[in-house]
RNA sequence: CGGGGUGUGGUGUAACGGCUAACAUGCUUGUUUUGGGUACAAGUGACUCCGGGUUCGAAUCCCGGCACCCCGACCA
């Protein structure tokens, strides 16, 4: 039989991966490309996957007490300057509004790249006594970064986020915050994205400009890079003494105090896609798709109805039952229908036809397998639901165990750029100086992307310099 | 921002400096078909990225810009 050509092709992950990533969002119709440089459009079936994150992030969030609110877009510039690493580390790729109402403005704006100094500044105006702390804030919004190479999703001048920001009287209430709101990114993306992450902490050089220290999710990508998807800073009181946020303590003592930010972006949504699509499409956690379930009727001119209306019962079925579910009923052959819904990674696959009625079943096709099996009606709503569950469940420990095979413990500097090469996470011991961090990046390409949580002390010496060593930290490539 | 590459209907491609820019697919209409891309017919759809230049003549050559892709440096 030829193969016909069609209108859209996917570039096999073995061939370029990269290109393999861009057909996917083209395919599954995610994003487009936008007539400004660095910046995309997000199709209505990426911007479900948007809305799904700020669903499930909202509950979260606000069982932590946080609540959401929203600053301005615009940022007079001289807020940004008040904190010197801050301004230093993003004044490089600010946008800048210096002309409005067609004059010249007084002083520029700045377009927010982060929105620390907009809202300490304020801050400063709402906390007086011990009584308002915590203050802990959320804000969904758009940012925007000069950026020299974009990519959708994952690099973007302009993207969507959250930013939490919180504000305490000890430094300690303000780490463990920062760590329980890293818990809950981690929570977020094993149970929803079933992305496996790492949680650690940054190296100095890899902190946010201006934190005290900095928490991250770093996840891997099927290339074996990393991906940052998620962080969250313990800013310490620098922020607070630039700002001017203080408050009056339970001795009647002045104080500054302590804050965090945490933010996750679409960036995740570019991650999500990494994580389990295939050469034939996107692929889809249950959990996070907007479409978990597609009926694909099979009918013929005489019994069009029937099956239809057949259909529309096994719908309303499973959406009494909280599943999200689409009937394709348009005029095409089953075959057609099959290839679009397998591109925009529908979880799962119902076929039903007229042999299916007469033996009281449904045919299921799972979209991560290709697995097909026979469900009996009465068994529907069970039978979808576990097998919903077990695609999630299988498509995390997919994804875990891709990265416990490549993810290497080496002792040598040589093995160390081996494994860095074939695309692993590495784990090794460094002495812990910015300039070996450094040289390492250098020659190989690879950065500290953590000091992950869960690795215990364990004393070695350097790969690259012999110097002493107590923990070993993960390196890998990064997106 | 440096080095390299690309830019043609919605999508994927073709066209020596020379006819009305071609083919496939999509889309529309009709008949047919429907358990992994049915078949036929008719129709629809492109200032060949933008702006200059060279030329009798430019999708094609040159210059500039813009956008995208790849490799670096920089960053969520």
């Amino acid at each position: 039989m030829d193969t016909p050509s069609y209108e859209k092709k996917i570039t096999p992950r073995a061939t370029d991966y990269s290109e393999w990533y861009l057909d996917i969002i083209n395919v599954a119709e995610l994003a487009d490309y936008a007539p400004v440089k660095g910046c995309m459009i997000i199709k209505p079936y990426g911007y479900a996957l948007w809305e799904r994150v700020q669903e499930v992030l909202n509950i979260e969030f606000k069982k932590k007490g946080v609540q959401n609110a929203y600053f301005p877009l615009l940022i007079p510039e001289k807020l940004l300057k008040r904190e010197k690493d801050h301004v230093e580390g993003f004044a490089p790729e600010v946008f800048m509004v210096t002309h409005a109402g067609g004059e010249k403005l007084e002083e520029p704006l700045v377009v927010r790249p982060t929105s620390e100094t907009i809202m300490y500044e304020v801050f400063s105006t709402w906390i007086h006594s011990y009584r308002d702390l915590p203050l802990l804030i959320n804000q969904w919004a758009n940012v925007l970064r000069y950026e020299k190479k974009t990519k959708p999703f994952l690099r973007t001048s302009e993207f969507l986020w959250q930013e939490g920001h919180t504000v305490h009287k000890s430094i300690e209430e303000a780490d463990d915050f920062a760590r329980q709101m890293l818990a809950v990114y981690e929570k977020f993306f094993r149970e929803y994205m079933a992305i496996p992450v790492v949680m650690g902490t940054k190296s100095e050089s890899e902190k946010f400009a201006g934190a005290h220290s900095t928490y991250t999710c770093e996840a891997m990508m099927q290339d074996g890079k990393a991906l940052q998807i998620s962080t969250s800073h313990n800013l310490g009181d620098n922020f607070a003494r630039a700002f001017n946020i203080s408050f009056t303590d339970e001795n009647n003592q002045p104080a500054f105090p302590f804050q965090t930010s945490w933010g996750l972006s679409t960036r995740s949504i570019g991650g999500l896609i990494m994580s389990h699509s295939d050469d034939k499409g996107l692929v889809l956690p249950p959990q996070m798709a907007s479409i978990q379930v597609v009926i694909v009727p099979i009918f013929n001119t005489e019994n069009k109805e029937e099956i239809l209306n057949f259909a529309e019962g096994l719908k309303n079925t499973l959406i009494e039952n909280d599943i999200k579910v689409s009937v394709d009923s348009r005029d095409l052959r089953p075959g057609d229908k099959y290839f679009t819904w397998e591109k925009k990674g529908v979880p799962l696959r119902i076929e039903v036809g007229p042999k299916d009625i007469a033996n009281n079943q449904v045919v299921c096709a799972r979209r991560d397998t290709g697995e097909k099996s026979f469900v009996k009606i009465e068994e529907l709503t069970s039978s979808v639901k576990s097998l919903l569950e077990n695609i999630q469940k299988d498509l995390y420990d997919r994804a875990l165990e891709r990265r416990i095979q490549k993810t290497k413990s080496v002792d040598s500097y040589d093995e160390f750029k081996f494994a860095i090469e074939e695309g692993n996470f590495v784990l090794a011991h460094i002495d812990g100086t910015a300039e070996t961090e450094k040289l390492i990046k250098e020659e190989t390409g690879a950065t500290i992307r953590c000091i992950p949580f869960d690795t215990e002390e364990d004393t070695g010496i350097c790969i690259k310099t012999g110097k002493a060593s107590s923990r070993r930290v993960l390196f890998a490539k990064a997106y």
